[in-house]
DNA sequence: ATGGAAGTTTAGCATTGGCTAAACCTATTG
DNA sequence: CAATAGGTTTAGCCAATGCTAAACTTCCAT
């Protein structure tokens, strides 16, 4: 019955590419998170949780709660009480996604999108392209720019 | 202090992206349950628990434990150890996750991405594209396929 | 008609990510 | 230098999404 092998296979390649979202799912706060609190550390000097909190749309405690897991995976740090730190993977993690968000954000003005929704649509995709995707749309951005 | 009043403006547009994602995400189960569910409605004739858990990589419990969630919600219908149904609003749904679906899939193999990736990531970027980008999707598609 | 294999559901647990309210520090200002 | 306002953390709750192991149905084959 090759019929039933030929669908188990395709089974098996659909089943990993929802098994990467939930993966990539996982790692999407930390990132938003290490994003924007380098963001923070470059505009104003340094990252508060509070600030983080509004900018996120979240609760205080949110955060809070959250940062504790972040600093369980080496990718912030912080004393309570005072403000948040990158740690050496945190930069890492925080420029990959800056890199991202901008190829990405730049990719959909290109298209021709307006402004504001590229900057929301970015916000959401830039989590799910692979470097292939990327590659294709830095190169498609570099035609449309020059 | 204009300075203020405009970062101010900025981060309540951040956080609006972000409290969108967090929408989408719990939308996006419930989007790719149905898609699923509807493409085995059509491919195989009945849509069985196992077969989802199969092709979505995840334990038979979560499955029927989720297909109650929808169940409440209603877009799908199922009696207990019989197979999985969906309601016209689940059918609606479908219909759309499989619209965008195809967009983007076929947007990416456009861009030149290969027929692996394009299946993967479109799956992952279907649900965090705003009409507007869809439609510019689609016009690109449009005129790179005349 | 029934016994057992295969398929489904229940039970119970863990983690993530959200919230509010209350407790707790810090730091400014009078 | 003390009071207090404002920022931060804790405590305790909830829902969603995942898992494994055990219980339970269904249905086919003898």
């Amino acid at each position: 019955m090759p019929q039933r092998a030929k669908k188990a296979g395709t089974a098996k390649i659909r089943s990993a590419a929802f098994r990467r979202i939930r993966a990539d799912h996982s790692s999407e706060l930390a990132e938003d998170y290490v994003e924007l609190i380098a963001d923070l550390i470059d505009e104003k000097g340094e990252a508060r949780g509070s600030e983080v909190a509004m900018r996120l749309g979240v609760a205080n405690a949110t955060v809070v709660k959250t940062l504790k897991r972040l600093q369980d995976s080496g990718l912030v740090t912080q004393e309570p009480y005072r403000s948040i730190f990158l740690t050496g993977d945190g930069w890492k993690m925080a420029e990959d996604g800056r890199r991202k968000h901008k190829i990405v954000e730049g990719f959909l003005l290109a298209l021709g999108i307006s402004e504001e929704t590229a900057r929301i649509d970015s916000e959401g995709i830039e989590h799910h392209v692979s470097e292939e995707t990327l590659r294709a749309m830095a190169r498609f951005l570099a035609r449309k720019g020059s």
